[in-house]
Order: structure tokens, then sequence, then C-alpha cells
DNA sequence: AGTACCCTTACGGCTTATCGTAAAGCAAAA
DNA sequence: TTTTGCTTTACGATAAGCCGTAAGGGTACT
């Protein structure tokens, strides 16, 4: 089992609970941070010192408060780690279950394991341990299918883009203005009506507010 | 101290980290549950064999799952709790943050804390537990004005509704037709319109999309 | 060139949303 | 009871969104 391991979670209660379950897996070295920008120096440190961390899990998403931090959530803290020390394993461990962002973490930064906070979440923050360990990767059932490239909607990077500005509150008109301005093409009314329209049938949306709201929840904006 | 107390929250690790704090506070019985209807049976049985909880702290959201609840909620139970066993203490410890919720909380059911969930949630719930051992009422100091009466510009249960089913694609007329059907009031197609431009005027939203997606991303809906 | 095809754009009708104003309903205070 | 103030409802005008049809503009192939 891993002996040295680093817990980077901002929510105290959760951090202490990891550290628990944790201490049951017999890991003897369990160190435990609340800001991301702490756990790069500890993970610095400890390489420096010639007794590197093996193992990271890590929150996505950490409350801004106070603290100026410069690493200010767990997907940049994993970029960071990942070039620094690629031999670090790193599982995810956040209660986002957005297909499209599991997947960008797994293609993009090679994290090891992803674990979604549920009801029975530690139970699977174990079992991720265990086979991170032997060098097998984790994925959570609820995001299994995150590399599973059958499910796949035609979705490209306009209509993202499309999605991204209708959320921000630009009308129809606005939007075919800003895409003609920067050169982003189509970008009549009618053509952005039209793509629109497709998007609201691909998604089985009744309307824009509805196809926002399934893209939000998709992850896809 | 208290000497025997019931932990009500779904999340396992959450819940495994408030164990570890209430046992570094010295209490020598600390049950642990993860469904709401659980926590009842336990209080019930406890009370019946004369070794009744003295203290329980709870969650307010239960996510569902397979195994069907009666009681649904941390609200819900709370209620319950409170008209079966008045002199029980109960302190919420919950991510929500609205101050109308919290107010309706302590004044609809009496409940002895609330304890916001934040990095620094389990220092704050130890000192609620501290607190209300001597009898002493603890708010969280982020819904410490909950019960000054001054803030009205708070968003209540029935925009939530209201933004759900906007999220979910119904038009406002469809919106009107469901909340008449369903005894909510106010329900006509005007007093809908004049929320939703309220809600906008509030959340600096263009229109009723940039609204939502606002909306989802602050977690309300 | 011609034509076949696809993507883009334009436009008209119809629906829904947004906004202002005003009336109706209701309850507490006078 | 009347007055007063607030909430809810009604309605009309303008704007934005939705939908179908058709015209324009490339590109590739014959």
């Amino acid at each position: 089992m891993f002996t040295k391991t680093l817990i980077a979670e901002d929510m105290q209660d959760i951090n202490k609970g990891i550290h628990a379950a944790l201490c049951e897996l017999g890991i003897k070295e369990i160190h435990q941070v609340q800001y991301c920008d702490d756990a790069y120096l500890k993970i610095k440190k400890a390489e420096l010192d010639g007794v590197p961390y093996e193992l990271l899990i890590t929150d996505l998403s950490f409350k801004r408060d106070w603290r100026e931090q410069k690493i200010r959530s767990g997907e940049e803290l994993i970029r960071t780690i990942r070039n620094e020390f690629p031999e670090m394993k790193i599982i995810a461990y956040s209660i986002e279950d957005r297909i499209q962002k599991v997947r960008s973490l797994i293609t993009s930064y090679g994290i090891n394991g992803y674990v979604c906070k549920t009801r029975r979440g530690l139970v699977e923050l174990t079992n991720a341990i265990s086979s991170v360990f032997e060098n097998i990767p984790y994925l959570s059932p609820e995001v299994s299918h995150a590399l599973n490239p059958t499910n796949d909607l035609e979705i490209n990077d306009y209509d993202i883009l499309l999605l991204e500005q209708l959320s921000k509150g630009l009308s129809q008109d606005d939007i075919s203005l800003y895409f003609s301005k920067n050169n982003i093409k189509p970008s009549s009314l009618s053509s952005i009506e039209k793509r629109l329209n497709k998007l609201r049938i691909d998604f089985k949306a009744n309307n824009a507010i509805h196809l926002v709201a399934t893209a939000k929840d998709l992850g896809l904006i």
C-alpha cells in the first residue's frame, strides 16, 4: 500500500473523513491541506527532501476566502503537479459528475482515478486507492462511461461558443453582432437560429432556457 | 458534555469527519445514520429503551437513491423530531446559507443551533455543541444575522421552484398553469412575470436564459 | 460552363417574453 | 365602516424568439 499521501480538500469535515478512511487502510503518513497552494508547496518540499508523496487525493472546487491563492482550483493543481511530477499518482475526489469534465481530466492530465462524492463515496475512494496502487485506473460507476466514446453527440466548438454566449445573457441579435465582429462564421441571425434549433432537437429541449440548463448539467458550458 | 448523540448525514465522508470531531470532544456514544428514516427509528427506539439521545446533528439535504424514504429531508426530520421529542437538542449542519431558510428553522421548529458547512465548519460545529450543551443557541457567523429582520432581499422557496420549472423548459404560461393546479400562490402569468423580473434585477441578469444560467452556477437549482 | 449539393442568409408569420400601467383583492389600521 | 398600503391579477404594447420557406453563394464534379 501507499506509505505517503496528501489530501487536498478545503472542507474540514470531508478532509477529516478521508483522513480517517486512509488510516483504516493502513497508510502511515497522511498529510492534509485546505488550500491548493499549500498542496503544491508540500509536494515540492517533499520532493526536495527526497521523500516525495506517492499519492495526491484532491477535490476539484475550492471555495475562495481571504487567503490569496495562485492555484485556485483542483484542476489547476492537477495540471501543475502533472507537469512537474509526472510519476505521482493523482485521484480526483469531487461532487462533479459532468462527463466532459471527467474525460478532459483523464485525457489532458492523465489522472489515475476519479471518485464521485456520493453517499458511498468513501468506500469507492478506498477501492480507488487500492486499484491505483496496482497501477489500475479507477472511475466511479457514475462516470465510468466517460471514456466510452459511443454517446458522443456531434457538438463542436462553435456550438459551445454559441451556448456560452447565450448563457451570458446575450440575445441572438447580440450574438450575431459579436460573431461578425470576431470573424466567427456563420454569424447571421438566421444561421444562429438554425443552429440553436438543431441543438434543441439534439438535446430534446423545449426552448433556449431548457437548452442552456441542460448544457450546464452536461458540463458543456 | 453530551453522552449520547446521533449524526444524520447522507455523505459518508462528512459523516465520518463529524464522528471524528465528536470523538475528540469526548462524547462516548456516537451513532451514525445516512437516511432520515433510520434517524427517526433509532431515536424512537432509544426513547422506548429509556436511553434517549440528547443531541441530533443533521444535514438538511439528503440525496435520493433506491431506498424509499418516508422522511425525505432534514427539514422534515427536524419537524418530526420536534413534535415527538421536544426536549431533544437539534443542530442543523448544512451548506445551505439562505437566511430565510435558517430563520424558518429557528422560528418554526426551534432548532438549537445552525452551522454552515464551510472550510472551518467542523471547528464551528464543536463550538456549537459546547454552546448548545449549556443551553445557549448557536448560529454560524454566516447566518448570525438571520434573526435580524433587516435583510429582506432574499431568495425564497417560491423563487427556487419558479427557477426550477423554468430550467425544465416550461414556458411562463405552463408554469402559471402548473402553479394553479398545484395550489401554489401566486399563480397568475402576470405575477410570474413580476417575480422573474425581480429575480433578473437581483441577479443582474439580462434575460431569463442568463437568469437560469446564473442560478445554476450558484447552485440554487 | 453547367449542375448538383450544401451551407449561409433573408424574410414573413406566429408565439413567447418583457415592460409599463392600472384595476381588483385583501387585510390591518383609523 | 372607511382608509391605507400591499399583493395579486389583467391587459396592451413592444421586443425577442421560433419556424418554415426561399433566395444567395460557394465548391466539386461532369
